[in-house]
RNA sequence: UCCGCAGUAGCUCAAUGGCAGAGCAUUCGGCUGUUAACCGAAGGGUUGUAGGUUCGAGUCCUACCUGCGGAGCCA
């Protein structure tokens, strides 16, 4: 091994921008993430977080300690590699790495080593590891398109002047008296819930700032045990004053496309190491608004005449919410998000406004993802008139009590608004094309799932 | 909460009711262009738990435990 004052003047490199340093040498710190060896070959690949590349060491090529270290080094080893960087067209990134000296920060021990390994595993054994698991090239790979699309979200409503206004992550009771929350008790004052959604806070903030959004964590003790639901979850929800269920719909879809656009902007190479091919980027290209809008009942015709053909199993019936087996044939039947709007105002949360032209149907819209990937957003116009909305809360049977606040935004200069939620973890699976939402968000929490 | 599936080596999985195995990982040896490298060798097991049937149970039966994914509910 050279002296550390050699090996500091070559300047450091991030794996993602190596071949900007072709010809040069440069230093990478990372993870030693596949050793191959033939004879007095070897070839260290190393992983820094942006990415892999392959080292080369021909025996004769650098001294007997640099050899040895890197032939007897154990996988995930903290290193830093200096070496010569190189174009070759067999190399999958399309350079190499001619290493010339290496130094070990930290040897994974023999007798311990990684235990994942290149090979398959099973789900239970990698969340188990968790922490581990996000290594890999694929894991890293999803979080970095989660991260984009967490930063998309918000340059979407930040430079479309809404005003960011986190609500409480501490709630008093249930916001729409529905799910199971999470209860805890909060010193003298009784029980407190974890938040189920911020909605009802931000139409508050709304009414104060005109268009806003909130963006945070959001949790549901249901015991659901399937591929699209996490205990805790990432909620972005925009309102906004003035709105009606229209404006909403166009908010909504021009919202989605920018995230998925900005994704394919940049994270082609990504979404190869996620999906293993080009197909869902070209599936990608065609999110773009406008989306198709379909109302309740269109909907139930549809799947009225899936049934008579055979197509779905189930009948649906007329004035029930959608199954997952139904919103998967709706989505289906178009290549990009479909607007269900118009739901029967009975299926539907207290807080909707009703259709003007059919009481019985509430201003609402989900957003079903393609490919079967569920709900994606759901949101609505909301009751802007205070006798009503105060009648909703009675034959909910809710506590006028814990609601004063919520109606005072009805007393005090109401007007009509909308809003909606989009859940981060569906999002992120769809763009990803993944078989669950648990590999969506660097430590997930599920019904079975608290460690790490 | 209901329905279904699964639990065998560190991992992924085999094994007609009849000697518990393979690949990978680990250790040792070989190989100068490997792409989940390859070749040879070695070590590695209370078959989820508790009962039962049987000459004999990984295999059949009962209960339980754990995990999985589907319904419901939702994002």
């Amino acid at each position: 091994m050279s002296t550390a004052s050699e090996a500091s003047l070559a300047p450091l490199s991030s794996i993602a921008t190596i071949g900007q340093h072709e010809g040069e040498t440069v230093r990478v710190r990372g993870w030693l993430y596949n050793l191959r060896a033939s004879g007095k070959l070897l070839f260290p690949i190393v992983r820094d977080g942006s990415g892999t590349i392959q080292g080369i060491v021909p025996k004769a090529a650098v001294s007997e300690e640099v050899f040895e270290t890197l032939k007897n080094l154990t996988l995930e080893s903290s290193l830093t590699i200096t070496g010569t960087v190189r174009a070759d067209s067999r190399a999958p990134s399309g350079f190499e790495l001619d290493v010339a000296d290496v130094s070990v920060t930290q040897r994974v021990p023999d007798d311990q080593p990684f235990p994942i390994t290149l090979k398959e595993h099973g789900t239970d054994f990698l969340m188990e590891r968790r922490h581990l698991w996000m290594r890999t090239p694929r894991q890293s790979a999803i979080l970095r398109v989660r991260a984009t699309i967490m930063r998309a979200a918000q340059e979407y409503f930040d430079t479309n002047d809404f005003v960011r206004t986190d609500p409480p992550i501490l709630t008093p009771a249930a916001c729409e008296g529905t799910s199971e929350l999470f209860e805890m008790k909060y010193f003298d004052e009784g029980n407190a819930y974890l938040t189920q959604s911020g909605q009802l806070y931000i139409e508050a903030t709304a009414l104060a700032l005109g268009k806003v959004y909130s963006f945070g964590p959001t949790f549901r003790a249901e015991k659901s045990k399937t591929r699209r639901h996490l205990t805790e979850f990432w909620m972005i929800e925009p309102e906004v004053a003035y709105a009606d269920l229209g404006d909403l719909m166009v908010l909504a879809e021009e919202f989605l496309s920018h995230i998925v656009q900005t994704v394919l902007a940049k994270h082609r190479a990504d979404l190869k190491t996620i999906t293993g091919g080009d197909e869902k980027a070209a599936k990608l290209e065609k999110i773009q608004a406008p989306f198709p809008r379909v109302s309740y009942d269109e909907a139930h015709a549809m799947l009225e005449e899936a049934f008579s053909k055979g197509l779905v199993e189930n009948r649906h019936t007329y004035g029930d919410d959608f199954g997952s087996p139904d919103e998967t044939y709706i989505s289906n039947q178009f290549d990009r998000p479909v607007m269900v709007h118009r739901y029967p105002a009975a299926v539907k949360a207290f807080y909707m406004q009703p259709d003007p032209a059919d009481a019985s149907k509430a201003l609402c819209v989900d957003v079903l993802a393609p490919e079967g990937y569920g709900e994606i957003i759901g949101g609505s116009q909301r009751v802007d008139s205070y006798d009503l909305l105060k009648q909703r809360i009675l034959d909910h049977g809710l506590p006028l009590e814990s609601f004063e606040w919520y109606l005072d935004l009805r007393r005090y200069g109401s007007v009509p608004h909308s809003g909606f939620g989009m859940g981060i973890e569906r999002v992120v699976a769809w763009v990803c094309g993944l078989e669950h939402v648990r590999e969506t968000i660097p430590f997930a929490r599920t019904l079975n799932r608290i460690y790490p």
